[in-house]
DNA sequence: GCCGTTTTCGGCCCGACTGTTTTCAGTCG
């Protein structure tokens, strides 16, 4: 049966082609927004076209509703079909392109027989594309740098190579006497999993000292534009920057359109409208009298708009403006939140510091404990733990839990669920443990039915207390394994096992939406920083940003708990109930 | 193609920049 994200793929890809063929964009704009209410919702749309009315969905209307359902019948749309009889698949890939779009691809096509990257950088460079009426050298040469950057990098940028350079030079920039307001904006401050590049937001007395100094910082590889109060760089390491200096009393209408996500910026001015304001970065306007509101700080275009503040990591136009008309949104956890981080790595299987200096380093961020979880013995290159070198470990454990103050190591084990859905140590051994995580490091490349077997033989296991990264996704490198992450969303909830949200930022895993699932499906979430070096335990940021991004609540994370309560908790066996 | 507390028809988010033009289309955020 299809999934979800095969038909909201399938969907998006219709979308590319109609916005290619230029059929009305409001047509191309339902399919696409279609696309993502599949794509994002949390039950099987196949269960639900058998069983009641696809048009019951938001966006869903009788064409589209026809189509899910034609897909769902047939694995095949006759319109999809029909486009891709018209035109080459890669020309919706073309009209991708930074600076080419939808009218510029089909023009290549149809007068220079382009329909694939590789020609059109042959167009561009030749000549041909530059003697296009319309186009001309400066557009042929901003094809041939936008595919040598499409090509080098391949796909977006992870939140974690790009947020140290973003909060890097916004330091050095709130640093200069000349700046007064200095924040990051886009999917940078959304705290999205990838993103394209960075905006930075400020205000000045002197807009050009900010814009003079923001173009000769030594990260700076070359400037791309540079004005007064914008300008656009390129750093050595590839990453674009743009700065825009803002006027003060705009600084909260220019942040918050420069935060997006656009479709979050859509969805408000829709609700504006509806209320007889017209919003832009220039301020909030009042339809009738013309008046238009400058807002100093974001929180007054939501006020004016009749919401609550909605926290960035939330506006992806996903249920947040309803919840903040309602004033339902939920309190999002965050760092303060956090206990302690029970996934943490020593030198005793593939981590690079002593256990005691891994608990030092998590004391000294503030937290009450951690729970030592080594590799388990069959990943031998890990050095992985076998039940004599786990009892060795314990008794370490012990020596330096007596000798600290205001700080608890629990006992734990990163256990691997081998091929055959048995667990690399066995029973006796894992009973001695405070706290049992399991991951899959093997078999990746199992069919379905085989990893769902082991996962699913994991979650039953009485002392299984939770799944470490459960899709094994690497983001940009690695799909996940096959999983059926409702079904083990579904197994989690049944049996009292928590999901681990991985903090390392090419895992986020689970992902933002698969965290939001599983909250709503009563499951227990750990956010854990599966630190191999000290300096790993700051990476749990990321994945409180994902689980924010999922509308996760403290109450949800397993260690929001004190040590007390955290040690008391697993005294007992685990239950659905565990709270 | 979807949607509705002015609506079942006529809307649908807004503004600016770039490169190409000589008044604007296309693209972007």
């Amino acid at each position: 049966m299809a999934a979800n994200r095969d038909i909201a793929a399938a969907l998006q890809l219709l979308a590319d082609f109609m916005e290619l063929d230029g059929v009305n964009k409001y047509r191309t704009i339902a399919v696409e927004k279609a696309a993502r209410r599949v794509a994002e919702a949390d039950f099987s749309l196949a269960d639900l076209a058998r069983e009641g009315d696809l048009t019951d969905l938001p966006d869903i209307g009788p064409k589209i509703a026809a189509k899910i359902t034609e897909y769902l019948d047939t694995g095949r749309i006759a319109e999809l079909e029909e486009f891709r009889s018209r035109y080459p698949d890669d020309l919706v890939a073309i009209q991708r392109i930074q600076g080419v779009g939808p009218k510029t691809a089909r023009k290549v096509w149809e007068e220079l027989g382009v329909s694939s990257m590789d020609e059109l950088e042959a167009a561009a460079a030749d000549g041909r594309l530059a003697a296009l009426p319309g186009l001309g050298p400066k557009t042929a040469a901003n094809i041939i740098k936008a595919i040598g950057r499409l090509k080098a990098r391949g796909s977006r940028l992870l939140l974690g190579e790009v947020l140290p350079v973003a909060e890097e030079c916004v330091a050095l920039l709130a640093a200069l006497p000349e700046a007064r307001e200095v924040a990051c904006a886009g999917s940078v401050r959304r705290m999205k999993e990838t993103v394209k590049d960075v905006d930075i937001i400020a205000t000045a007395s002197e807009p050009e000292a900010l814009t003079g100094a923001f173009c000769s910082l030594p990260l700076v590889g070359d400037v791309i534009a540079s004005g007064p109060t914008k300008c656009s760089v390129r750093t050595h390491a590839g990453v674009q920057i743009d700065l825009r200096v803002v006027p003060d009393g705009l600084y909260g209408n220019l942040l918050q359109h420069f935060t997006g996500s656009k479709e979050h910026n859509v969805a408000l001015r829709e609700h504006a409208i509806s209320q007889g304001f017209k919003v832009s970065e220039y301020g909030v306007e009042e339809t009738a009298s013309g008046k238009v509101h400058e807002c100093g700080s974001e929180a007054e275009v939501y006020d004016l708009l009749g919401m609550d503040y909605i926290p960035p990591e939330l506006r992806e136009d996903s249920g947040e403006i309803a919840a903040a008309l309602a004033g339902a949104l939920p309190r999002l956890v965050s760092g303060a939140d956090i206990r302690g981080d029970l996934h943490v790595h020593s030198d005793w299987s593939d981590g690079h510091a002593p256990i005691r200096e891994m608990a030092r380093a998590a004391q000294e961020l503030g937290y009450e404990y951690i729970a030592i979880s080594d590799h388990s013995q069959s990943l031998g290159m890990t050095g992985g733990l076998t039940p004599e070198k786990l009892e060795r470990q314990l008794e370490e454990v012990a020596r330096i839990n007596d000798g600290t103050e205001g700080f608890r190591i629990f006992t734990s084990i990163e256990v691997d669920v081998k091929a055959d859905a048995t667990l690399d140590l066995p029973d006796d051994s894992l009973a001695a443990l405070d706290f049992v995580t399991v991951s899959i490091h093997s078999g990746f490349t199992q069919e379905m039915s085989q990893i769902m077997e082991r996962l699913t033989a994991a979650m039953e296991h009485p002392l299984v207390r939770a799944i470490g990264h459960p899709t094994g996704r690497l983001i940009n490198r690695r799909d996940p394994y096959e999983v059926d992450i409702e079904a083990i969303i579904a197994t989690a909830a049944r049996t009292g096992t928590a999901l681990e949200v991985n903090s390392h930022f090419q895992r986020l895993d689970l992902c933002d939406l698969h965290a939001r699932a599983a909250q709503d499906a009563g499951v227990r979430l750990v956010i854990n920083s599966d630190a191999h070096h000290i300096s790993d335990l700051r990476l749990l940021k990321y994945g409180i940003a994902t689980a924010r991004r999922g509308w996760v609540r403290p109450e949800t994370i397993l260690n929001t708990l004190t040590a007390d309560r955290l040690a008391r908790l697993l005294e007992r066996p685990k239950s659905p109930t565990d709270t």
